[in-house]
DNA sequence: GCCCTCATGTAAATAGTTACATGATTCA
DNA sequence: TGAATCATGTAACTATTTACATGAGGGC
């Protein structure tokens, strides 16, 4: 079976909702994937054209009162059969994650104790909100979700998102008393 | 200030410990940035050519008994300017950290509880190995390295790792518990 | 002689973002 | 009429990896 890239799979999985255009996707994407997936119309456009070359989705169009016309991409059984092969691969490695102010810390050597607060105090800042974020999107999803199939692996993924982003709160904190001992010396 | 990429800045931080040629360099960031920062001999050498060309270092050839020759590339005074004006600025945004479990997660209403626990506990024992590699690389830098100032802040870095990797345990651990629930139903 | 480590580099492919171009509908 | 949202798409650029090419030196 070929391989795909990620993002293919991505797009493949987002058509097994309700969401069936290009438009969709990203709308989905940046609703409900935002945490831990992103990708720009420049990706998902192109990407569909590769779906049906290759014939996993067949492109409709659709026509409603008062919208443009939309394309709606629908899997076919091929396209379900690639789906379900790539979820049961295992994943070959934890991903390298990038991280900025790791890297900056790493060097901070090289600049003032205050400015390396700043730092830190900045990132809580934005870890603190985007844990809040993740609160809101779990009671809306305890609200206005019936208890499906989906919700479960759902509320999984926004726990790992509080999990981990809670984790670095403690870490940035930890990390600036460390400082206020070493410039109270 | 001109800017350049994150690798770039990766690079000329490196520069300023012992490590002065790409291949260093390589060995370095495999070593001790490898868990938040990797990058291939394909992206070191054109940007120590940039590097060179816009004037942060200047470079020498230099020949030891026994080994092959190598360039060692030293920071200018202008080359340091650019790294610290770089760690002055505050992170825009959190990365949005791709993660192929958690996409997988998502989607996993389409495949049997049997391989989503699978998956799970493949992470898990891939996250746990990780957490191993930690504890061992923090043991290795409180023996071997004077407690200079650099080690404050490597040690920093390790400290995020060992915490978040803790929580994706935590979290993997949880959701198979729930996943045995759902299948003892 | 052969393999391993040291050492530098390029070319091609892949991945991904940003900016641009277009046009319909809705609402103020 | 002008801004906002809905909707699709491409071109150019940036970033990054992988595969390849080359060659010296050391140890078996």
């Amino acid at each position: 079976m070929k391989n795909y890239n990620h993002t293919t799979y991505a797009i493949l999985g987002i058509l097994t909702t309700e969401c069936k255009s290009g438009y969709d996707i990203k709308q989905f994407m940046d609703q409900s994937l935002n945490h831990f997936w992103k990708i720009s119309y420049g990706q998902i456009y192109p990407s569909l054209k590769l779906i049906v070359q290759d014939e996993l989705a067949i492109v409709q169009s659709s026509s409603s009162e008062g919208k443009p016309d939309k394309n709606e991409y629908h899997l076919t059984s091929k396209g379900i059969e690639v789906l379900k092969n790539w979820l049961e691969q295992p994943i070959e490695q934890i991903p390298a994650q990038r991280n900025e102010i790791l890297l900056k810390l790493f060097f901070s050597r090289y600049q003032s104790s205050k400015s390396t607060v700043s730092l830190l105090e900045n990132y809580k800042q934005k870890l603190e909100d985007r844990y809040k974020t993740f609160i809101t999107i779990e009671q809306s999803i305890r609200n206005f979700k019936d208890t499906g199939e989906d919700t479960m692996y759902w509320l999984f993924t926004l726990d790992y998102g509080k999990r981990t982003t809670k984790a670095a709160i403690e870490w940035c904190e930890s990390s600036l008393e460390q400082l206020e001992m070493k410039k109270g010396e």
